[in-house]
DNA sequence: CGCGAAATTTTGTCCTGGACAAATATTAAA
DNA sequence: TTTAATATTTGTCCAGGACAAAATTTCGCG
């Protein structure tokens, strides 16, 4: 009835936070704390949500929910403020995102390529809005749907610019994907326009490849690299689990790379398995691949 | 341990059913039918998965749970056969995915473009792929990367090709996005697509979108027209809560329109809501909002 | 016989509260 | 300072009961 109250289900979906961790969570902590339906079902007010958004990124960022699930609001704000971005990002195309014109920043976006140059776009301009975007969509700047926005016009003039790039020297060749559970497809589109600039050949197949189908993927394309984007809200505990699975089943000629924030947080990642901490390592790392390995 | 046994966290981000149900499934009809692992946890093997995937497809082809779920497998079979599709689908094209050849299929798509026009491609070509993928991969023809494949190839087409259209009329304004809970925007492209060659403006908003969002966003945009899209593996439950919640919360002068395979099973569609059979309707319904509506 | 209303069955989601192992932090030993 | 052992934290799973919304069937009436 309250329009501003939610299910438990629609909360799991709005947070990404699973159905039973709020339940365990409000049993444990007392937060989140839901007013009761007549039948008895847990309603979320809205503001509610928001703090649950602040929590999930404090968590995201390596805070433990014992810590996070227990601040007040002021506590909150400041571990917020803490752990925000100092570099102040363009202002120019925030003001762009917040006037709703679908032409005038696709137009934008297509003219910084071109001033830039499409590797210094993707690394400085594309990687750090994504990240800005995050940010201001976690503090309450931004709307969702205005981040859902602003991601839809960078893919799809990503996605034009790809196209016109030559076809180079097609080696290596790179499959990119994501794992079960991880939707997003934007870090992929960036991942993917540095190496096709630099010559390699990328068969990009979507989100949310099991790792069986990985495996035959490779195989079924010939291909030399593995490529997974992992996105900020991605399950922590999914991606030691699934890239160590996938890392076992693959050929051990085929290298695996992971990038993205959540895989930042695999400190020690396993045995032939590569974390790229940011875009800018990628024409390194192919340019090694070319000569033989020599380190110990 | 077991390779081919599954966990119903796996098992429910594989069929799309979610834990609950998978639960009481078993209950009420006695399968799917678990091992249990020494924790007394349950194990799917692999061969459940399939017939569940064949099941969740007659689900989905609206039989009743109570029906399917006590099938035997070879009146399982049968039924499928019952309902398979039986316009041959293009075999050259399903060769060629076999193929795993990337630059060929997409090649392949570009011409087919070409040939037939775009409408003709998008509401035959296309749509009828889209379907013919999913059967092939319900009945193993297809590999899942397959599937992900072609469907990653018809993307980057789609989007050269609207690319290349003129501006045209703008009106109206449709926004285009997808619940939460519905990663596919694939059926989001084909609508963008035909709608951009009616003349309509596009606005994209990505999967995912909550629905408060999407209110915000149609205001921000000033769109005339909502459009969503609902995969076949979308939770049948969700579509009608979602699109009433939605229908609700939105301005009453915003149309509503849900396509895609999920979308069917909507019976007695909320007042205000156009559920679109498929795209051919499209042209029509655009052309009927044209002039004043007269009928009661 | 057709059609709409009412009764009935089917079905999925939510609830509580207990259990446990994997991940993480902390302490002790080298 | 690193390594190993112990303690704590944390998310997922389980059982089985409840209930309302959806779908089907039955019933009454024109």
């Amino acid at each position: 009835m309250e329009k501003s109250h939610l299910s438990i289900a629609a909360l799991a979906l709005e947070t990404g936070i699973a159905k039973d961790t709020l339940r365990i969570w409000e049993r444990r902590y007392g937060f989140p704390q839901p007013v009761r339906s007549p039948r008895g079902e847990r309603r979320y007010p809205a503001q509610q949500v928001t703090r649950l958004r602040q929590m999930r990124r404090l968590l995201d960022q390596g805070m433990r929910p014992g810590q996070v699930l227990t601040l007040s609001v002021d506590e909150l704000e400041r571990a917020a403020a803490q752990h925000a971005d100092p570099d102040g990002a363009d202002p120019a195309l925030i003001d762009l995102i917040k006037r709703h014109d679908d032409a005038g920043l696709r137009r934008e976006l297509r003219a910084r390529v071109l001033r830039d140059g499409l590797r210094q776009f993707l690394c400085s301009t594309a990687a750090g809005m994504l990240e800005r975007v995050g940010d201001g969509w976690a503090r309450g700047e931004l709307e969702v749907f205005e981040e859902h926005h602003f991601s839809a016009q960078l893919d799809t003039v990503l996605r034009e610019t790809v196209a016109q790039l030559p076809a180079g020297a097609q080696t290596p060749r790179v499959l990119l994907t994501t794992l079960p559970g991880e939707p997003h497809t934007l870090g992929l589109m960036l991942a993917l326009a540095l190496l096709r600039l630099e010559g390699a050949a990328c068969i990009l197949l979507g989100a949310q490849t099991p790792q069986s189908q990985i495996v035959a993927a490779a195989r079924a394309f010939e291909t030399d690299i593995v490529a997974l984007s992992f996105s900020e809200y991605f399950d922590p505990g999914a991606v030691r689990t699934g890239v160590r699975q996938l890392r076992q089943d693959l050929p051990a000629e085929v290298e695996l790379w992971c990038g993205g924030r959540a895989a930042q947080r695999l400190k020690r990642p396993p045995p032939g398995v590569t974390i790229l901490a940011s875009l800018e390592q990628v024409p390194g790392l192919l340019a090694a691949r070319s000569r033989p390995a020599r380190d110990g």
